[in-house]
DNA sequence: ATGATTATACCGACCAGTGGGTATGCTGTC
DNA sequence: GACAGCATACCCACTGGTCGGTATAATCAT
């Protein structure tokens, strides 16, 4: 059952299985075992890594904050020189990456988010960071946009950063609902549109 | 601590409390008694309307549709005559319904979607149902819309009626994020403005 | 080197609180 | 007196967390 090599340390095997666990079926309906069956590990091991669950569910955002990170700063868009043609080539980017099994492609940090928002500020908190941090990245990009249009816009560069994740997120929601993801490309393809006009001469 | 007269009945009281409590604490995390003691209601009265929790959950469904089934039906944009003027009244209904806490405008039927999509397919399918049928209330504004700018369009007035739900429902997972109703306001009116765009002439 | 000491990783039986669900009985109304 | 509506007491499966213990490996004194 194990979907991980061994030579993985158990730790991160256990993060690994709470990515996945958790984005399946949420936090609280996620139990401990469920992710020591994942991870393959037992019981005894997960509380010598994590002190309680909810020790695990911070390590798990800075986990995924980590690796969606990595994935991100390493992707092939950046390469792009024009602005406005780079961040079209990330919403491209995000659209390719919806393959595989629904679980295999949702947000970690807006799953827990919506969950924990009012039980847990810390969580919430972690999350935040990590989704605000990753629409930070797109600002620049956009800033130089508006600059090359010539458009005077009447919303600011972060404004369109945090609504390309809205609508991310949303799309992943039409998703489970319709269990369609041509549905959440449908979004992500209308969110490129905007882009588009809003950047398009006139 | 009730928040409901007593002359609403005991079953509707529960209904309403659910509606509240999950869209605050989520599915799981709602406890039977959570939901009794907010609605004013004992344990006893609780199973005598419902058999389950898994059947008060999808009665709350269908008691959520109902409900915005109405506030929507009798939405005052209906009044509007062009239709592009009318689908832009309904999202600016959408952004004035962002009142008061979270959990009070947040939607029900996307809660419940995040946290059942994989293990209670029977509830996603009566989420997605209600979602869809709502957005499906949008597509003959968007057609006539599609029609009257004379543009051609590469994409069909139904997967712009669910792009509508996803930046909304996008818009509260921000929202619940950074605790900052104004972010889900910003991402509507983005919506909005791509609205605009895509029926402007040229 | 070799043995003593200590830290790290791990195991799995067990405990205790929680919470979904049941059994049963009371009360008013038709 | 039958039945809807509601209350109380209770049951028990489940699950987060504990605890005593083992295996392995680094650290270090002699």
């Amino acid at each position: 059952m194990e979907h991980e090599a061994k030579q993985v340390d158990s730790r991160t095997r256990l993060l690994n299985a709470t990515l996945q666990i958790v984005r399946a079926k949420g936090y609280t309906a996620t139990r401990i075992e469920d992710i020591c069956a994942e991870a393959g590990v037992t019981k005894g091991s997960f509380f010598h890594h994590f002190k309680s669950k909810d020790e695990l569910a911070l390590a798990a955002v800075a986990h995924w904050d980590a690796l969606t990170g990595g994935l991100f700063a390493s992707a092939e868009y950046h390469r792009i020189e024009d602005p406005l043609e780079r961040l079209l080539a990330y919403i491209d980017f995000r659209r390719e990456l919806l393959q595989g099994e629904l679980p295999d492609y949702t947000c970690f940090a807006g799953m827990i988010t919506q969950e924990a928002y009012l039980t847990r500020p810390d969580l919430v908190a972690a999350c935040e960071r990590s989704i605000t941090a990753h629409a930070r990245t797109l600002e620049a990009d956009i800033e130089a946009a508006i600059e090359q249009s010539g458009n005077r816009a009447d919303w600011t560069a972060a404004s369109v950063a945090l609504h390309t994740q809205a609508v991310i997120q949303g799309a992943f929601i039409l998703a489970k609902a319709t269990g369609d993801t041509a549905i959440a490309a449908d979004s992500i393809a209308h969110l490129r549109r905007y882009i588009e006009l809003l950047f398009s001469p006139r």
